[in-house]
DNA sequence: AACTGATGCGTAGCATGCGACGTTTTTAGG
DNA sequence: CCTAAAAACGTCGCATGCTACGCATCAGTT
């Protein structure tokens, strides 16, 4: 009895990263690009790079190449900070804030049509497989780091 | 509330290929060459490049070069299809066969880690959600086509 | 102050994923 | 038969993902 769950995770990743496309690349993004402008644009103090890496369970040069793209396209900024001359700032520029809304709505949509038609507790249960499924392979795929209890 | 079922499958997708990653790169596979070494020796006619694209939902330009890396490390050849020149047939090599009880055994034990702990009841679950979840974002990232009653 | 380890970042090289384009062959219509 | 559409493949250019390496800075001990 087959249940091709790795294969699944695979094809619905696929389908995501399209349904996304579509949407922001009018805003001359990409989906990751857009989902790391929105987790920017979300935090209160400036994120560093090993913030995204953290968030989005991503290797430094991953993330590296995808923050100088957006610097690239006058999106971001990179600013040193003077109490820790190790870490680059990142602070999010007109160029970026003017699109915030409009990523945040289509991550919204995104997150509805994933579950569109789902309970309210087939929603919950959907969430806590997928939370179990990842902690069955070792929690996170780089970073593997002590729980804080925060 | 939030459930970000995206960035949770997105996650679950990235450690799943760290999974197998470390399991195959012995072999000289990655892991998406392994998956598709273990697709093309289960089939019964020999495949080519068209049937790889539709059952892993990827695109021609994708499928193209893992076949061709493939063949370059000696697991797979390509012969002419007399009766349809228009594909190249993927013939299954001895350097192929020498790994594929041992790949069917990676690609296994990565399934049943998935969901170890879920009772049978919480599999039928997950993998229901996940087609589900398929359908939603409207079947495949590309190749949209009609379904076939088969 | 000097040494050591940890931390944050930069870069090279590669595999995987895509869209966009072109080529060849098959198939369908006229 | 001839033309046009469709199907299968090749290739370019780019973004995203990784490992492995190196460099600069910070924090700890001595």
């Amino acid at each position: 009895m087959r249940m091709h769950y790795g294969h699944r995770v695979r094809i619905l990743h696929g389908c995501m990263d399209q349904i996304m496309s579509a949407a922001v690349t009018r805003m001359d993004l990409t989906p990751v690009q857009s989902r790391v402008m929105g987790y920017l644009a979300h935090r209160r103090e400036p994120a560093c790079a090993k913030d995204v890496e953290e968030e989005f369970q991503l290797s430094h040069p991953t993330v590296s190449g995808i923050l100088s793209r957006l610097e690239k396209k006058g999106f971001i900024e990179f600013r040193s900070d003077p109490a820790d001359r190790r870490c680059k700032r990142i602070y999010v520029l007109e160029k970026g804030n003017e699109h915030i809304d409009q990523i945040r709505h289509v991550i919204h949509e995104n997150e509805e049509r994933i579950v569109a038609g789902f309970s309210e507790e087939e929603k919950q249960q959907f969430a806590a497989f997928l939370e179990r499924a990842i902690r069955n392979m070792g929690g996170s795929p780089c970073h593997q780091k002590e729980e804080k209890s925060k």
